[in-house]
Order: C-alpha cells, then structure tokens, then sequence
DNA sequence: TGTACATCAGTGAACGCGCGTTCACTGATGTAC
DNA sequence: TGTACATCAGTGAACGCGCGTTCACTGATGTAC
C-alpha cells in the first residue's frame, strides 16, 4: 500500500455514492468513508475541508450530470422527463443529496454554477414545446418540472404501487405523456 | 412538576413535530425530544418502545390527517391536488417522516392502515373526474399525485425560484390545473 | 370507607459506541538552482 | 545530474460529545374486596 492514494478524492466520492445508495445521506459519516477507501479517517480532510464538503462536491458533480443528461434528451418534453426520472434512479445517491440544501454548501459556486445550468437545461424543453411565453411558460415549466421530480421521488421511496412494472422508461414516458396529451 | 406527566405520548410526538420541522428528520434524537417534554430521557421507551417507534407514530398520524384533508376536499381533482400540497407545506415534518419508510416500523398495522386510507382518498378525485378506468385511471392517477407529490417536495425544499409569490394556495392551483387543461 | 396489591409511568446512573475535528507528525513528490 | 527545500497527502492518537438502550428503582394510580 503505497503512502499516496493516487486519486483520494474521486475515491471518498465513490464511497460515498455506494454508501449512499445503500443506507442513505443521513447516515453518512466521513469515517466510514475513510474506510471503505482503506485510508485514515483524517485523509479526507485534506481534500474536502469537512463532512459537508463532500456532499458539497456531491451536489455539483450530480447537478453537473443532470444537466449532461437533460441536455443530451433534447427539447422534447417527453424525452427530457424520462431523461429526468432515469438520471435521479440510477444516480440515486446524487439525486438525494442534491434536493437536501441543509446537509452541504449550497452557496458555493461550483454548486451554483452547476443548478444553474441543470435550470437552463430544464426550462429550454418546455419553452420550445409550448407556444407559452412569460408567465405562462414559467408556470408550465414547472409543472412539468414537478411532475417529473415527484414521480421520481415516489419511485424511489417505494411509494408506488409495486405492480406498474419493472421498465421505469415505459412507465415514466407513459406519465410524462400525461401532461401534454394533446400533442 | 407532578411525577406523572399527563399525556407525554402526545408531548413527545409535538416535540418531534416541532423538532423536525426545525432540523429535520435526521437530526432527530429521543433526549432532545425527552428535554423538551422536560422529562427524564428514558421516559418516551414507555410509550413508543424505541426510536423507530416515534417515528412510527408520527407516519401513522401524518397518513391519518392526509386521508382526512384529501377526504374533505372532495373529488375535484384540482382541490384534492391543492389539498394535498398544503398538507404537505402545513405539515411538513408528518409529510418528510411518512416518505421515509426505511426510518419507522413500515409494516406496522397503524400505518398501514393509514396508508391504505390516503391512497384510497387519492384515487377515487382522478376515478369520478375522468373518464378513464382501468389501468388508465391508474396512471392518470399517478401522474396528478407524481405532479402534485413533486411541486410539494421543490416547494419545501426550496428548489422553484423565489419569484413565484408565497401565496401557496394560488401558485398550486395554477400548477395542478395545467395537468388536465380541457376541463 | 379502607386497605392490599398489581400495574403503570417516570427516574437517574451506567453501558458502550461511533462520530467530527484537531494536532503534531512523517513519508512522498516536485521544483529551483 | 544532483541536491536542498517547500509543499502536499497521508497517519494515528487524542479530545470531547451526544446518542440509544438497559437496568434497578420508586412514586402514583386504580382496582378488587
């Protein structure tokens, strides 16, 4: 075992998505990451300052990512609301962390920057898909938004009924086609 | 201070409603609640038997007051829908604790029951609106509890910007109206 | 009306634990000359 | 090419803390007779 990790930080990061999706945010503690990654409990220090630090890296690298992702989807509503729902479940530990400001630094600038681009990318679909301007544009945005976000959180908290299938792109397009039916 | 306390079980359940709300769920703890009934710290193991115990009570009581709110809105889908979010906003610790089965005793009887109430109560506005049935209706109706779940969860998280007026009850009309725009 | 007694609801000390953070330290790396 | 030295990235001991739960106990209540 060499003295230097080589790459710590993307380790401690890692670590803390498993341990995440495993047993959620709140139960994370900096030393059990530490040992998953076979180093002192004080390394991560160095390289993220303190506890919130690392969800803070968290909350960026996963608004960083949904933006990729909605991005990629394209301008299509439907399209980009399954891209959504597909991001938060298989990027579950971000997803989490993200929507829970409290727990990390929401005002620094990486996160900043990072939810700034995942909103851009959030509203660009509903913009063009619609012929709403102003208000009403925002107010579709986010109902869109909302509901995209909610069947996500419903589906993994395990709210939802356990027979609507396994194949979360068939039944998360099925629901997004909801709101706009007439097109 | 009288020996017996008089009704600790709902002193401890207040303190938790108050305590969560202030710092969420995770952050609760049994001798923080103990301190604010101004009781000795094992006192609540009499009433609740454990941790997961109060927890329990309060998701029990939150689907309770969920199926009650529903119930009293009636069968328009847009009531029910506003309904349903200020439940959430004006109960938001029962609303963070319920969502969060992995921290109480889910397969408890009372919240099962209760729970079977609520979504009974949620159905049955999407059922007599539209003229769906089947497994249509079944996903309409997880696209209006997906819409209005997720607008609940980014209003109480604070993720929708700030602009949009705190007048809860008018932005969540205007929200839930947009999913079934023909009426 | 009084008394014995079971049950219930709290007390307070003690347990063992894992945690975040600080600290002085040391090994490794890279850069200036 | 070699060497001095600053900087970086880890170590491991120590700190103080709050926690959940258990335990033997005691005060209060209510019920049977």
């Amino acid at each position: 075992m060499p003295y230097h990790h080589g790459d710590l930080r993307r380790a401690i990061l890692d670590a803390a998505i498993d341990s995440i999706s495993a047993n959620g945010s709140a139960a994370l503690s900096l030393r059990e990451l530490s040992r998953r990654a076979g180093v002192s409990h004080a390394a991560p220090i160095h390289h993220f300052g303190d506890k919130a630090g690392v969800l803070t890296a968290l909350a960026a690298e996963g608004f960083e990512r949904l933006a990729d992702a909605l991005a990629a989807a394209g301008d299509e509503f439907v399209e980009a609301g399954v891209a959504y729902v597909r991001f938060a479940v298989t990027h579950k530990a971000h997803f989490e962390v993200m929507f829970r400001p409290d727990t990390y630094h929401a005002d620094d600038p990486s996160v900043l920057a990072a939810r700034e681009r995942a909103n851009q990318a959030l509203v660009s679909g509903v913009h063009t898909k619609t012929a709403h301007t102003g208000r009403e544009a925002r107010m579709t945005g986010i109902a869109a938004w909302s509901l995209v976000h909610g069947f996500a959180t419903l589906w993994l908290t395990g709210a939802l009924p356990a027979d609507l299938g396994d194949d979360l792109n068939v039944v998360a397009r099925d629901v997004a086609a909801r709101l706009f039916p007439g097109d």
